[in-house]
DNA sequence: CCGAGAATTTGACAGTGTCAAGTTGTCCGG
DNA sequence: CCGGACAACTTGACACTGTCAAATTCTCGG
């Protein structure tokens, strides 16, 4: 029982390492060392469980798509797909570090099996509630891409400072507001 | 006045040089020496022009708002809103390597007033199309703030590969056809 | 023509990711 | 009980990065 060794689950303790100081200095700030720190073990440590610094990125990323798959599905349960676009914005406001990076594929492992599982679990999500509301199609209609774009954009838009203060203030209002009032022709 | 004993305008190289290097390896990837070195110049030649490694984004970031504005003011003149919204999305294809910087604050001086005037007046001009679709409101209307969420929500998804091949074939295609169906419920 | 001042280079420094080799712990078959 | 195999982790090194200070080179106005 050395001191040394780290005998818990080092790796849960470098993903919360990560997720921490992706927190603090956003994702091109991030350094392995400095994570490694944090975790109060050895600058090459992290190499050895994730490989590579897409290799944690990658399991940080999956385990966001994980919760982002949960949130969304929690939101979904009473069938209002609306409260979906809430969730979603919702989840890129509190979950920050996971959201910065869910999206960058130059950042991580595309290849990687777990990630590609966890992303495609919210997608099916996210594209099982704009089925509800297109009437049941099975791929991506052109109302679901509409909906996920918007969404999207607006949780990108928001984190990034674009927004003036009477949007940015109450951003779940705002989303609400517009996606209540959105419509989609028919024809 | 900015004739240097390199040889043209050594300011204007640089930005190319990273133009180039951020389309060839991504912006996370994007190094001032590799920069330097494409240009023909030392190392630390940058750093005198932009000050930092963030200068020189910005400078960059600066010049694709801009470019953004001018696109985005050629494709409303004939007061289409729809047009506006293709050419935001054509935009972030042709001219990805801006893109992918413009809305990365971390990665930029915010504070520089250059990159303020270039970003807002882009803004204004996307503003002034959403208020002419939505009846001359001069603040960002909620009708607004859904087409600008929806065009770069649609243009970061497309660009992360985020969507299945049918859609991001021709993705003018899906922009227009989502744009020209989507309404906005008078409540 | 020359000296001031700007543009650029040179050299150094701490920090980074990654690899190879060494060290330390764990566990299991005899 | 024990020895050795195997995984977890550390140590040390390497090339590369951004940034800064000092030295150099060029330009131009007097």
């Amino acid at each position: 029982m050395n001191s040394s060794y780290h005998h818990g689950d080092l790796r849960r303790a470098l993903i919360d390492a990560a997720v921490e100081s992706l927190g603090e200095t956003g994702p091109s700030a991030l350094s392995l060392r400095a994570v490694a720190k944090r975790a109060g073990v050895s600058h090459a440590a992290p190499a050895h469980h994730f490989g590579d610094k897409a290799g944690l990125l990658t399991a940080v990323a999956t385990e966001g798509y994980g919760r982002f798959a949960d949130a969304l599905e929690r939101a979904g349960r009473n069938g209002d797909f609306v409260d979906v676009g809430v969730a979603y914005v919702r989840f890129a406001i509190d979950n920050r570090p996971y959201f910065e990076i869910m999206f960058r594929p130059e950042l991580l492992h595309e290849d990687d099996p777990d990630l590609a599982r966890a992303e495609s679990r919210s997608r099916s999500v996210l594209v099982r509630g704009a089925a509800d509301l297109a009437g049941g199609e099975p791929s991506l209609s052109p109302q679901a891409v509409a909906a996920w774009s918007m969404v999207h954009g607006f949780a990108e838009l928001l984190i990034g400072g674009n927004f003036p203060p009477e949007v940015a203030g109450d951003p779940e209002a705002t989303v609400r507001k517009i996606a209540t009032r959105i419509r989609f022709d028919p024809e």
